[in-house]
DNA sequence: TGTGATGTATAAGTCTGACTTTTTGTTTCC
DNA sequence: GGAAACAAAAAGTCAGACTTATACATCACA
């Protein structure tokens, strides 16, 4: 997914990020980063480019006469999609995607609400089709091409909200979505209240209905906190 | 503010970030690093670091016989708090106010009803503290310390819920509710209404009443858009 | 003994030049 | 007209020399 390999530097990132993210490195910690480059065997250019990209992320900062350093985790930019695809590859990944699901359930209920204003003709006949397959593939174990269809059902209602900040968390949603169904556990097939809940909302919002729009929003999203705690109470 | 001057390539990421987030080099401009370099008049190795942050940020995209090429508005991370503070240096400040403050409105309730199940003893004295500071503020023109208060406000209220993703946003809201106070219109002293919700939010979070402090911290951000109704309509 | 000035070692920061690799666009040839 | 070979362009990589800021230790002086 996104840009695997995008020179030395990207794979210096894939290897230092996720282990600094995964707390390998705790804040407070000291990289050198001519000792780094050896470990990784790349020249120091290449090292400063990748401590460069760390440093705009907030995860490192760098020093004269002292190094680069880990910073506290408080600090980091949690909402940088890369560093958040890092940390749901690590052993945190149940934390964090219980923080991810609570922003959802404050991000897409209200999202849902301007959609249903928002909306041109054409979203909200993908949205329709969108609800329409997940319907589809509710059965028999045709997890991938369900969620596929959830991704993109939910993709829509935050495009159609009209607030690219909202828009930009669309690759959360998907991440969240994707590595529940991978990762977690999701045995059988998805349950039948949120499906329905889906085509309920797409309804809503073809309706012009901001106030159930976002209310049915709401119940799925709920449905969402609930399946966590149901895994890790 | 942040981090100014941390190195040549700091230096040039001030100049060029907000000249990419003002549009300045509309998506699908070309520029290639030699001749930024040459502008910049920096080294070719200080140039390419700033490229390589720039591209963490999703602005531009490096590509090999092509050249940096600046990547659609929609790719951007706007969540980065370097872009954040570009976009609102620059010409669509107004859009990314609101923006901004539809996200408040979405997220600050949530976050204020978690507060009032997790906040500490601590906290709630905090807040109680930065509450009453902007009550004794909130007349004589004194903006300066009541926005104090304000942003150490919301501040607390986003800490206290416990989720890294809200408390992340702290610097977001202060920016917003800076950039209200120092650029946009704020002639007369604050809205009694306003100061009297956040006494009450205070009160409500050591009350441990999760539903009126989410309640009436969507007061105070309705408010906040109504404002922005006002001003640009 | 404490405090301020001085010195020094260290690690990041910067620059330069040469070389490699990928990719695009052209040209050639069947 | 299409495929294959070619050439040029720009990023990517590397190595080495030099500069600069600064933490820390040392020493002098009060």
């Amino acid at each position: 997914m996104s840009t695997p390999g995008r020179g030395l530097h990207g794979r210096v990132l894939d290897s230092l990020g996720p282990a600094i993210t995964a707390g390998e490195y705790p804040p407070g910690s000291i990289l050198r980063t001519d000792e780094l480059a050896q470990h990784f065997e790349v020249s120091r250019s290449v090292m400063r480019e990748a401590v460069r990209v760390l440093e705009s992320m907030h995860l490192v900062e760098s020093r004269r006469r002292v190094g680069v350093t880990v910073r506290p985790k408080s600090e980091w930019n949690v909402y940088d999609p890369q560093v958040i695809r890092w940390r749901l590859a690590g052993a945190d990944r149940p934390h964090q995607l219980r923080s991810l699901t609570v922003l959802r359930s404050a991000i897409e209920p209200a999202a849902a609400g301007l959609a249903a204003r928002h909306a041109t003709a054409e979203q909200c006949a993908e949205l329709t089709e969108c609800a329409l397959g997940m319907v589809a593939h509710s059965r028999g174990h045709r997890l991938a091409e369900y969620l596929f269809h959830d991704v993109a059902f939910h993709r829509v209602i935050l495009t159609a909200s009209g607030n690219e900040m909202f828009a930009r968390l669309g690759d959360v949603v998907a991440e969240v979505l994707t590595g529940r169904t991978q990762h977690e556990v999701m045995f059988e097939d998805p349950d039948p209240a949120a499906v329905t809940l889906h085509v309920r909302v797409a309804e809503a919002v073809r309706a012009r209905d901001a106030v159930r729009a976002e209310e049915l929003t709401r119940q799925i999203t709920v449905g969402a906190l609930q399946e966590l705690d149901i895994l890790a109470p």
